[in-house]
RNA sequence: GUGGGUGUAGCUCAGUUGGUUAGAGCGCCGGUUUGUGGUACCGGAGGCCGGGGGUUCGAGUCCCCUUACCCACCCCA
């Protein structure tokens, strides 16, 4: 037997968002796109779906099996995109006849990754990604880091870091050493470095990149580097040695810091570190990640870099370019564990009560009258008992509450609550729309 | 995909060596003389004990499978 209702149920990795979430997220996402536009990255758009050809093998083995991918209703092979970056890629290897270069974008969407689900990691997620292509110039990596910077700041975070690094300089390391074409299994294994420790670090180097232990310590010595950015420079420029790759690299980050620095960004929000060595296999220069200091377990908020050859897979003409992607729901997911969410559930700031039930033509009157002056009013729809209402008013986070009952609209005036001070005073109804402006600042 | 943990009311969890009508706090709804919210008092609704199978006279409690979530690996936003 059982019921013969269908089971409500949303897929693994898949969630429904209520306002007290949603809220905040249009937020983020607000806030974003202040800071792209400040910076002039204009908005786009492209389709969730793509040819699967274009997605395929761009992102690295990894993205590829978590592609979501079917054949569509005419046959075609098609898939759902994992980033905004590759189908920008495409899209401006469509279109850069009649963009121009350079062309700056933002783009805020879904992406689709077929992965296991973790904290702050879900299947389907928003990014809030922008862009600069078309310029090869470190200017653009620069201003890059200060769009991140400016971000994360006017969201609000005190405590943040925007981690810097160039791919150029890891190369050249171990193009002195000789392992360039072992680059990527020495760069996992010293990735683990602060999991596993030095010891087992070198081992996996020995066994799996095929390095000896002199060279596997050579690489630990790169990791041992600290200090602050002026520091690790100076200590980064004999490991570089010879290589033109390394030394490029490093004049590269010499570069973007010297920026930022010229910008005002304050000592320690942005800051080399030779960690950050991984990411998608498009990136060739600089790459950075964007941790919050009170959260780092949570990943990476906002990463990018630069990848000077990634458009040329759809394209003859050159199109380099250097971005970052914001991680909207990781970072929602991030603010909310902070307590940094308001939890209100209201669109409108104040709340106005029905409570003389034979003028509900005049709550919708005085209610327009107060949106036409610019204050965004909720009518309770029903002449519900007062103490309910305000309940109401009250859980849903609205930040006035103005109610009219039989005496008041003699009077001409009203009483007008404040819900979070707990206050209430009288005012004239000709005066209310000022007052309310006033009062919600 | 691999390993470990968890899954009991909307939420956080109790549920004794398997034994009759499964509990608490918070939340929710209603009420405390039908004009005022976060406090107090009273009352109420709400659980196929994640799902399926098995052992048993009897299972929330034991066994198997499955599913979801959490943690680690991996990778990343």
């Amino acid at each position: 037997m059982g019921s013969d209702k269908i089971q409500p149920r949303t897929l693994k990795g898949f969630r429904d968002l209520t306002p007290e979430m949603m809220i905040p997220r249009e937020g983020i996402v607000a806030a974003a796109k202040g800071v792209y536009e400040s910076f002039g990255f204009s908005p786009i758009d492209t389709p969730a779906l793509e040819y699967t050809e274009i997605l395929l093998g761009k992102g690295g083995a990894e993205t590829d099996k978590q592609l979501y991918r079917f054949t569509d209703n005419g046959g075609r092979d098609v898939a759902l995109r994992f980033d905004l970056t590759i189908p920008f890629a495409r899209f401006a290897a469509q279109h850069i006849g009649s963009l121009g270069t350079p062309f700056k974008r933002y783009h805020v969407g879904p992406v689709w990754r077929g992965e296991n689900t973790q904290r702050g990691r879900y299947r389907e997620f928003v990014q809030c990604d922008f862009d600069t292509i078309g310029t090869t110039s470190i200017v653009a990596d620069t201003e890059s880091t200060l769009v991140i910077h400016d971000l994360f700041v006017a969201l609000g975070f005190e405590r943040f870091s925007v981690r810097l690094n160039n791919r150029k300089v890891l190369s050249g390391v171990l193009e002195c050493l000789d392992l360039a074409d072992q680059a990527e299994n020495v760069l996992r294994a010293l990735d683990k470095l602060a999991k596993i420790g030095p010891e087992k670090v070198t081992a996996e180097m020995v066994s799996t990149a095929g390095c000896s232990e002199a060279q596997a310590a050579e690489v630990l010595a790169l990791a041992a580097i600290t200090g602050d950015n002026a520091a690790i420079l100076t200590a980064l420029e004999p490991l570089v040695g010879h290589s033109k790759q390394g030394q490029q690299g490093l004049a590269e980050l010499t570069a973007v810091l010297e920026g930022v620095q010229a910008a005002g960004v304050a000592e320690g929000r942005v800051r080399l570190d030779l960690s950050i060595a991984r990411g998608l296999d498009y990136y060739t220069g600089t790459v950075f990640e964007t941790f919050l200091d009170d959260l780092e377990g949570i990943g990476s908020c906002c990463s990018g870099g630069r990848y000077d050859d990634l458009a040329s897979l759809y394209t003859k003409q050159a199109l380099p370019g250097v971005g970052a992607s914001l991680g909207v729901d990781r970072l929602l997911a991030a603010m909310e564990e902070l307590g940094m969410l308001e939890g209100r559930a209201a669109s409108a700031p104040v709340f106005l009560a029905f409570f003389d039930a034979e003028r509900a033509s005049d709550y919708v009157a005085l209610a327009a009258r107060l949106r036409a002056a610019g204050v965004g009013v909720e009518l309770y729809p029903e002449p519900r008992k007062l103490g309910a209402q305000l309940k109401y008013a009250d859980r849903r986070g609205h930040r006035l509450a103005i109610i009219v009952g039989p005496d008041e609209w003699k009077a001409g005036c009203c009483q007008l609550k404040d819900l979070d001070a707990k206050t209430s005073d009288e005012v004239a109804l000709d005066d209310l729309a000022s007052v309310c402006l006033q009062r919600l600042g």
